[in-house]
DNA sequence: TTATAATTTGTGTACGTACACAAAAATATC
DNA sequence: GATATTTTTGTGTACGTACACAAATTATAA
């Protein structure tokens, strides 16, 4: 093990200071050619490769990123991106990485704007936020844009402005996997139900991605005779309501034997059915919600597909100090696996939430 | 943002040194109690948190963790966790974390005795190890037990003796899943075959779990009537003797409709199976290796179970580091997850055993 | 040529911790 | 009470890098 490349050591062999070579590495210019070439070589020649540990100590700097998302209190599916945000925060807070956190409400833009307006009034290093609001996320990545400032977005897919990174789900293809896995528990002439329970405009785009997912799965990759009934009902909260929907349905089309439910309420309609019915009928569902973990111990639910929603806060802020501090590249975007999740593997899962892979 | 506490402060703050403080912070002794009192109080009262990046540049030390693991020519499986392993490396080398790699052949306990020799002989501060032979494992846990050396265990579990820990897969668990997506794929008075090709002693526990799991399952979990059939091959390398037994398997057993094989080699039956026959009988296999990969595409194979391997060497490591230079305390066993693959979701799965979590 | 400005280079200190060594204080021995 | 011994405490330097500032060199103008 030879020991490891310092500064000094450049400066030596090249025959100037350390300065010198540091005025090089961070071309900061006011050097001559004739040293920088030489200063140069001799990096490539002793294959230098800076200690990012003493370079942290040194910069003695904080790097602030700023994060915009909806408020976890209001809908606790933020809750999880929040807590790993918070884990990824914890592991580089040796770095000087720090944090401002703002939140919003889903259903205002101006909480939303007001936030922006904050952020931008004392500009962080980087930002993470959720754009759900289009026009005003756009506004503020361009914002970012002319300031220099990076952004990571995650859970809704803004493609058409440069941004470091999206993280996120693949909405289409978890409507594919929707359908393979019903396809695989079902027989020549069942049919398969699609069911929306609700109606967020700020989803619209998921769900419209998921039903077109899966209906593309039974035109292009079978050839098993499966009809496709689309249902829809808003007021899932009223139970009695929802049970008569259900109930028409089901008896307007007997031959159900699959309802892949494209948010995560599988578990109110579950609540709605009656055991012979279920008996029959196979539902996938998503997200790992305790009502639906429930239920799929019970084998009431048969498959969740889970988007590992911890993930996309937590790479959010991994990327940024990737690109930000260690200057490496970035994948522009960044889908989260498709878990396919069933009761005889559904621990991993949970404990791999609170775990990660690492944190230092 | 109240700035970072340092030795320095908690010095000033309690009367003393920086000297005495360090003293106190690593019980080097040679402290008076009224002082050590002191200290701790300050140190409690602000909150200190030691700041890992100066400690790491200060110690100036190195961390040198060897390897002992099946040799990666002999068998491609073992690049997987190799590979992970050296990710972790390069992910903590900045922390002086260095490497020697030791290989063995798993037919041949004298290659693994004569490596465990050369590592007790310059011994390193931690071992990464996979113990495929049992009682030379137990060996060494036990010379690493004397020396006070921690242990990481991958792939093979032994539970008998004290390590840092096991990071492996679980074969009963894998089995019970297995179980569990044929079942999904069956209908009452059908058929399953548990397959096991090839007949190695070194996997022979995992095996026989997984065969378990697999049985149990449909003891346990379901009212469906679905007849198991155990059939196993050795030479699973002579196709023609291959295709003469799985045919008069299958003819034997007209109603199974669905085949579970143990191990990675799903691809050498569906090489002997006719199409007519593979269109009926579903396939549920292990690990993502190229061959299989193709017939996930081509839908031949319906489920794959893949147990990150790569994962295995990865998190092998980064214990050893969280447990000695970051003082963590780690989880004895660590089960991989057990994740379930299929052509929708495979893409993810490829990816991120490349790019992992975290590459500070 | 000299004076002045602009460019290039070198030096010293800081970051927070670890540890060796010197200095001081407390205790033991006579 | 004086000296030796042990215990306790403080100080200084090192780790490798970043950057401010001083010093040296080169270029430009008169």
């Amino acid at each position: 093990m030879n020991k490891r490349i310092r500064i000094k050591d450049i400066a030596e062999r090249a025959g100037v200071s350390t300065g010198t070579v540091d005025r090089v590495l961070h071309k900061r210019g006011n050097v001559s050619q004739k040293a920088r070439e030489k200063v140069l070589a001799v990096m490539k020649e002793l294959d230098y490769e800076p200690n990012i540990i003493a370079s942290t100590l040194a910069y003695n700097r904080t790097w602030r990123i700023d994060s915009l998302l909806p408020d976890y209190e209001a809908d606790i599916y933020w809750q999880q991106p929040k807590l790993g945000m918070e884990k990824a925060l914890q592991a580089v807070q040796h770095y000087g990485v720090i944090n401002r956190s703002y939140y919003f409400d889903i259903f205002d833009t101006t909480s939303f704007k007001q936030a922006v307006a904050q952020i931008l009034a004392d500009p962080p290093e980087a930002i993470l936020f959720a754009p759900i609001f289009l026009e005003e996320s756009l506004n503020l990545l361009k914002a970012c844009a002319e300031r220099n400032i990076p952004v990571a977005m995650i859970n809704t897919d803004i493609r058409d402005i440069k941004s470091l990174c999206y993280v996120g789900q693949d909405s289409y293809q978890s409507g594919v996997l929707g359908g393979k896995l019903l396809d695989f528990g079902l027989n020549e002439g069942e049919a398969a139900m699609i069911l929306n329970l609700g109606k967020e405009t700020s989803n619209a785009k998921h769900m419209i991605n998921k039903e077109q997912g899966f209906r593309d799965y039974f035109t292009q990759n079978t050839d098993k005779q499966i009809e496709i009934v689309k249902s829809e009902f808003e007021d899932f909260d009223q139970e009695q309501e929802l049970r008569q929907y259900i109930m028409s349905q089901l008896s307007a089309y007997p031959h159900i034997r699959g309802i892949f439910v494209i948010n995560s309420r599988a578990y109110k309609l579950i609540n709605c059915m009656e055991e012979a019915a279920l008996k029959k009928i196979k539902i996938v569902g998503f997200d790992l919600i305790p009502p639906n973990l429930e239920y799929l111990q019970q084998n009431r639910i048969s498959f969740l597909i889970n988007q590992n929603p911890v993930q996309q806060g937590y790479r959010g802020i991994m990327n940024i100090v990737s690109h930000l501090l260690f200057k490496k590249e970035v994948d522009p975007i960044q889908y989260l696996p498709l878990d396919i999740i069933v009761n005889e593997n559904v621990e991993y899962y949970l404990k791999q939430e609170l775990q990660f892979d690492l944190v230092i």
